[in-house]
DNA sequence: TGAATTTGCTTAATCGGTTAAGTAAATTTA
DNA sequence: TAAATTTACTTAACCGATTAAGCAAATTCA
């Protein structure tokens, strides 16, 4: 077993200064008048040995590291799946790499999280923030460490932001389902104060008193975020129990996941006799029979202004820049589960 | 903007030297026999300003970052996604942080990957292995890194793997099939040397050379993994050319998405017209209509034995200890693609 | 009471890099 | 030809921790 070598030990093998290897490796030899000759042979010596710089030292040293911490609800959401990965790879390009980690939405891991990043001397942070983080954030701005968040933030708090016009997707959507002239018109969602849901549920709300129409809305626990099982079964009484609802807008990605199965056990008929729209697309919903439609977040986009606002924060002269909240506009996707069969012809005109 | 503090500045307010702080703060101050009053002075001013030690300059100086990285084809991918969720979970209760990241399948891409991590002086690696990139592993190897690998390894390598038993997956699911009496099976896949597919095809062919049936195979090209539309084209022309076929087994999560599509261009109805398994299971196979059978993965297993053979590499004593391959078995998940409607009386017996 | 031991710390080297400042030799300038 | 400048490096401090070794003061022992 090779012991890993360090700069000294070339430095020896060489007989030059470690100093004289750090030069050229970092490409400042001609700044620093390493003469050519000697160049050649430090490039060639690591290019055959293989040398590579221990990245703790380096980061200790020069204070930077290079590494940005991603948090999200979890990585296996397809919605925060498709931008970790947009960011991960823009990043890289931009000579950073992007370590993820799963909140799970819960304050006490989130705020664990970022310790141990912190600790671990990240140059900077995305998250995607569960509740009651603030002073975490606080600390972070205090500290000035570069942070953006995105899908929800703190309104309270001055920090960049990437997000979603929520209160708009589920407002056109409701304006969608007017067109189709659904009237009973139900609304599940989280039971949560988080932004991005209270705007879905007031995009929700005012449609509805807009056309003088009754909401009819099932909050869900937070704390059964995990548990499938039961949300189905929630679902399901609240179908059950409010037999005239016509069409049910789903607020999140895995509430339209439940509410699908629950209404497949209720025998309920997607889209005769229930029409259905899903905030935030997903890759198997063009499979499902029938298709389902869904408010689309622009992920390419989201992605494009997360790693452009980090950026900012990251260089130095633009640290100071003012922070800013971006938000950009949700794409409705009109596929099979809201179109009622009798008007499949003339979706062309509802859709647009 | 308040500056981090460093242990030597908590020694300098504190009238005391920096190895009295440290050794107070690794719990060695009975050992090191610091006074119970300096030791809790410490521990307030600690907890006070919240000081947490910078983990580079500690990784550095003790050569353990308790980080170890976790290379998989894509998080998003849903086998993936479990699967790490699950190990990050074990390994931050044996207190070693899990670092991400995709490869994409591509040996270019997790060559630079190991070397990044190797850089950050990663304590440990895990890997779901692209081709050719037995160099890296070797160099790995050589170091004496831990390492474990895993859904695919190199039989010549000598290295720790976690696997399932990708054969006998396959030739149970033919099994299967020819109870319900199919003899016309298609097989999908992808055209890879890698182990664990070839394994899958060895399952299919001996099974179909033991009923002296003609095999019917499809390799679809790994360079277009990403391109969903035109492998469900090509799957599409195959199910078409090969109208004789009553079954088919596709060998991988997203070959089974595509299929599914291709099968609902061609309007060829499951399970009556054609019967589907699926190798690996994912969570919305349960919400298709029909709903699809899947060869499934023990994720819960698979990363069970995943973290406890990477602890007795990282556990030096035990690191010396012969490697092994853990095979694990597979469960085949009856739903309703296999299952013609006019068997659907006896498919308890059949499953079973 | 003087020596030995214990207590309660501190000193200083170290991990593997970076970088400002220094220096001897070669070259140019005056 | 002596002084000034340039060339081509080296020296050494530093980043923020850990830890073996050291050392004075207090206590115990003989």
């Amino acid at each position: 077993m090779r012991k890993k070598q360090s700069i000294h030990d070339i430095a020896k093998e060489l007989k030059v200064s470690a100093a004289t290897i750090s030069y050229v490796l970092n490409g400042k030899a001609r700044e620093k008048r390493i003469s050519t000759a000697l160049e050649k042979k430090i490039l060639n010596y690591v290019e055959k040995y293989n040398y590579r710089p221990n990245m703790l030292a380096k980061s200790l040293r020069i204070g930077k590291s290079k590494v940005i911490a991603m948090l999200v609800e979890g990585i296996d959401d397809p919605f925060f799946a498709s931008i970790t990965r947009i960011v991960e790879k823009e990043m890289s390009q931009k000579g950073y790499k992007t370590f993820f980690a799963s909140t799970e939405n819960d304050p006490m891991v989130t705020i664990e999280l970022i310790k141990v990043f912190r600790d671990a001397q990240v140059d900077g942070f995305i998250i995607a923030p569960p509740p009651d983080i603030e002073d975490s954030l606080l600390s972070l701005i205090k500290d000035n460490i570069p942070l953006v968040l995105f899908d929800r933030y703190f309104p309270e708090l001055e920090t960049s932001n990437v997000m979603v016009d929520n209160f708009q997707g589920t407002y056109e959507a409701m304006q969608y389902f007017f067109k189709l002239n659904y009237k009973h018109i139900g609304f599940v969602t989280l039971d949560s104060s988080q932004i991005q849901m209270s705007e879905r549920l007031k995009g929700y709300k005012k449609a509805m008193r807009e056309k003088h129409l009754l909401t009819c809305i099932q909050k869900i626990s937070f704390e059964l975020r995990q548990e499938q099982k039961k949300i189905t079964e929630i679902i399901k009484k609240f179908l059950a129990k409010n037999g005239h609802i016509e069409a049910v807008l789903f607020a999140t990605n895995y509430l339209s996941i439940s509410g699908l199965e629950a209404i497949r056990i209720l025998k309920i008929k997607i889209p005769n006799d229930m029409a259905i729209i899903g905030f935030d697309d997903n890759t198997h919903f063009s499979l499902f029979t029938p298709t389902v439609t869904a408010i689309a977040q622009p992920v390419r986009e989201l992605s494009d202004q997360i790693v452009k606002q980090l950026m900012v924060r990251l260089n130095g002269e633009g640290a100071q820049a003012p922070k800013k909240t971006i938000v950009l506009p949700t794409r409705l996707v009109v596929r099979e589960s809201s179109i009622p069969t009798k008007m499949i012809t003339n979706v062309q005109n509802i859709s647009g």
